[in-house]
DNA sequence: GCAAAAGTGTTGTGATTACACCCATGC
DNA sequence: GCATGGGTGTAATCACAACACTTTTGC
């Protein structure tokens, strides 16, 4: 039996894959962007991405990209939307967005060429309709850290309820009661204490570490 | 100037879209499925879709798609996810699965042929990862429904309070107390009491319509 | 001692739950 | 009348926000 394309496999449409990444750096939420090299949007920003190989599972590519930006394994990743709308590019090009968190650590450790870090708040001028992008990548960023834990995927493997507590506030753009943060995030059951404290002033913070028997958001039946 | 695509056109990759319809009849969720006539999976169940024409959006070809099943717009539609993996089909094929939900009288009206609804509890063996794509859209739904207002795509223009408590225990499988609900949606703001009342059975129950001054479900920034 | 962050205690408020109770209709 | 679903009332409980207060450090 033969297998009888309705379309040509030459339909005019290519896949792409794009990753919004985002991090921490002293309190604000910033996102690697790439300079384009070739037209169209020559010398603008746009987000890291690259073309599906034929071979290769969305995912793996959104992972690749990732890695070729910012040099090391993302703590979240997740499909974000896709986008196809006819007029986003000269040709027609499908792109699968994702968006994924990387630890500030992990982030300042592997700076790469051509690759610059913007303050979400500051951004340039994006090419294609990746400015929409981020503006959506945000809004499911601010959604998702009000019931989930992913803002643990900012931090390092130990830290201060205050760390967490400053992530929460960059990215809710708002302050939050240090008090009624502690016991929101102690009877969450997702930190660990642990016998470590942080010095250096005032008085010392006890540090925890996650506990990763929990995950960092709720997938339902997609394999993770 | 002169656009240098990266990978030839002929990528070896096709794009589809797929939907997963829901509608209500009897307290239960149905869906509908088509045949497939042809290789491969010929002769299964499958979710209605078509390839992606290189002149048309993705949501126009859900909107085509959904129409050339059911025969109506929908009362809800978003995309739900990209399935692209290697497998899933002999040859590669990306699909951008969408989700809708049908009211009641309309999926009714517009029976068609090679078409069948399905009770989301009794499914066939799909084709491809199709079973896999509803089992996803229906976490989707059931989540959605605790935190918006999508159950009211279910319903016709005018209904009781039992109507819209029925969708609810048949997308959650659970029973709900009506004198609990009923302040629950009176006081969310999207239901406007009508004078008009069905009886026939016992004491008539008042109709409401919903308020189209809210959306179903918030849905970010992204173009509606 | 003093400032400041870490951490605890207390109180009020609003949403949710469970359930008792009354109302209006068909039979 | 009586069964049944429509509709109202009410008290207990819980999560959350606001804020006073204590503890422990650096200087």
């Amino acid at each position: 039996m033969t297998i009888t394309p309705i379309t040509p496999a030459d339909s005019g449409i290519r896949v792409a894959v794009s990753t919004v990444i985002f991090s921490q750096r002293d309190g604000r939420i910033v996102l690697p962007l790439v300079r384009r090299t070739r037209d169209p949007h020559e010398g603008q920003w746009a987000l890291p991405g690259g073309w599906v190989d034929a071979a290769e599972n969305l995912d793996a590519t959104a992972s690749r990209t990732l890695a070729e930006t910012t040099g090391l394994a993302p703590s979240y990743l997740e499909q974000l939307y896709a986008f196809g709308d006819i007029g986003r590019s000269p040709e027609r090009v499908v792109s699968i967005v994702y968006w994924a968190l990387v630890r500030e650590d992990v982030a300042r450790a592997a700076e790469q060429h051509n690759v610059e870090w913007f303050d979400v708040s500051e951004l340039p001028e994006l090419a294609f309709d990746h400015t929409q992008i981020v503006d959506y990548a945000l809004w499911r960023l601010r959604n998702k850290v009000g019931y989930s834990r992913i803002a643990h995927g900012f931090l390092p493997s130990h830290f201060t309820l205050a760390d967490l507590r400053e992530v929460y506030e960059s990215i809710l753009g708002k302050r939050l009661d240090p008090a009624n943060f502690r016991r929101q995030v102690e009877n969450s059951g997702t930190l660990i204490p642990t016998d470590d404290f942080r010095t250096g002033s005032h008085r010392p913070a006890r540090l925890y570490r996650y506990n990763h028997d929990v995950e960092l958001a709720e997938r339902g039946p997609l394999p993770h």
